[in-house]
DNA sequence: GTGCAGCGGTCGGCATTGTCGAACACTGAT
DNA sequence: ATCAGTGTTCGACAATGCCGACCGCTGCAC
């Protein structure tokens, strides 16, 4: 691959520094923190700025990012193929479990999620479309790690952060973990991620069974569990699912 | 203002251009469309999606959004001062009224939708975070084109669309409306943008009594209103929701 | 099978373009 | 009043990204 564009690069940097922040950030912080001379970066965040990617306190002069990175997100996924097939579906599995469903995929050092139906009672729920998630320690990243290379080498290779006191951090173990999913084409996430929460994920493929994303389904570990398992039958509707998805993705690929 | 980079300038062109086209988009279409060269077209287009903010099918060669874009997307919500004001007191108009809530910012010649409360109720409901929707016709974009000059003028300038029957797209008509609706500081659209569905709005403000948003509440007409005109109660709530936001908004800003 | 027309991708010369660092106006705290 | 910060502007320099011709490939048509 040739080289990229500098302009760019740096430019990218720039949200991604911002994105990673929780605050607003200063100038002269962003200018230190990417090494780059204040008048540089300066120029990146105006032309940002035009274009609607930052927005600046004007009080504060400080920077954070801007309104049309959302507008720009939404329409991701308004085109993504994957999700739009997996809609109908993922709907009818969060229905009939009662539970929340996550479609995600692999994106960087994670599972970005794509899709997100709500557990179908009235409670409070933060929608979670856009979010990252590890993928040592969640099922549907221990399902993209055992079908995908590139999951796997991530996984392999970062930090298996301890999050709870089940988090599976030990290389030895986590790769038994990898070859028994894909041994069995499922995976589970019990209060190895979150306390009190247990998922279950299967793999979607497309028509040449290369894996492009996976389906969980996600909630309390009450619910989901017995005698710490997860209940057979949903794992069964998950797999189902997933199955399906698969299916719709292949058949649209002529 | 100073001049702004000319490739990030381009490359913002580019993302914009593949997010307005549904479909997927080929280099050539991309470089003639914004009157480039197809070998700088190609050195962006390589960099962005160097950078993940863009995606080429394998197998076509064409162009689409990235995911890089929807976890930044996610990171603006994260760092939203108003969202994350707004929540609660969102929530609760959502659970008293039996209807779903929108919270909207002036973003280019539209509203953009920075949060949505689902009604609390088992249907089928998509998310709109991240949607645009028109000043003319909606509640949300009339109160912000009272309150906010800049809206204003975008919208009396831009094209006011015939969306439905009932859609006002006369100057004279849109202006006695926006007067109206700072007078009496709220604004409804009743099938005016989409056939069946109603709803009212009314403006945050901040300390400074500068408008920075706007809540609505949507429901089906045939429950918000009564003999054609929106309940009264319901103005009331919506009102009463966004002065809750706007005392919140103004205590904080110390 | 063979041609052609379209695609995406590459390369190198030219000059436009973005970079750099110093100087600027301003704010707030010392 | 001073000072240490901030974000911003500016101009000179050369590194940078732009352009257009060229390449290899695919797929359609004949």
């Amino acid at each position: 691959m040739a080289k990229s564009i500098q302009s760019l690069q740096r430019a990218a940097a720039v949200l991604r520094l911002l994105a990673g922040g929780e605050r607003r950030l200063g100038l002269s912080d962003i200018a230190s923190s990417l090494g780059l001379a204040k008048g540089t970066a300066h120029g990146i965040l105006r032309t940002l700025q035009a274009e609607g990617f930052v927005e600046q306190d004007p009080v504060s002069g400080r920077y954070q990012l801007g309104a049309e990175l959302l507008r720009l997100g939404n329409s991701y996924l308004d085109v993504h193929e994957l999700r739009s097939r997996a809609l109908v579906w993922t709907d009818d599995l969060a229905r009939s479990s009662g539970e929340s469903v996550h479609l995600g995929v692999l994106h960087l050092e994670g599972v970005l999620i794509v899709h997100h139906v709500f557990r179908p009672d009235d409670s409070r729920q933060v929608l979670e479309v856009g979010a990252m998630q590890p993928l040592h320690s969640t099922a549907l990243g221990k399902v993209l790690a055992a079908y995908d290379p590139v999951a796997r080498g991530e996984a392999v290779r970062g930090a298996r952060e301890q999050l709870t006191a089940r988090t599976v951090t030990d290389l030895e173990q986590f790769e038994a973990i990898v070859e028994l999913t894909r041994s069995r084409g499922w995976a589970t996430d019990v209060e190895e991620t979150w306390e009190g929460v247990a998922a279950v994920a299967a793999p979607i493929h497309d028509r040449r069974r290369m894996p492009v994303g996976a389906i969980a389904l996600t909630g309390a570990v009450e619910r989901l569990c017995e005698s710490g398992e997860v209940r057979p039958e949903l794992i069964t509707a998950v797999r189902e699912c997933a199955r399906s998805v698969s299916r719709d993705v292949g058949a649209g690929r002529f």
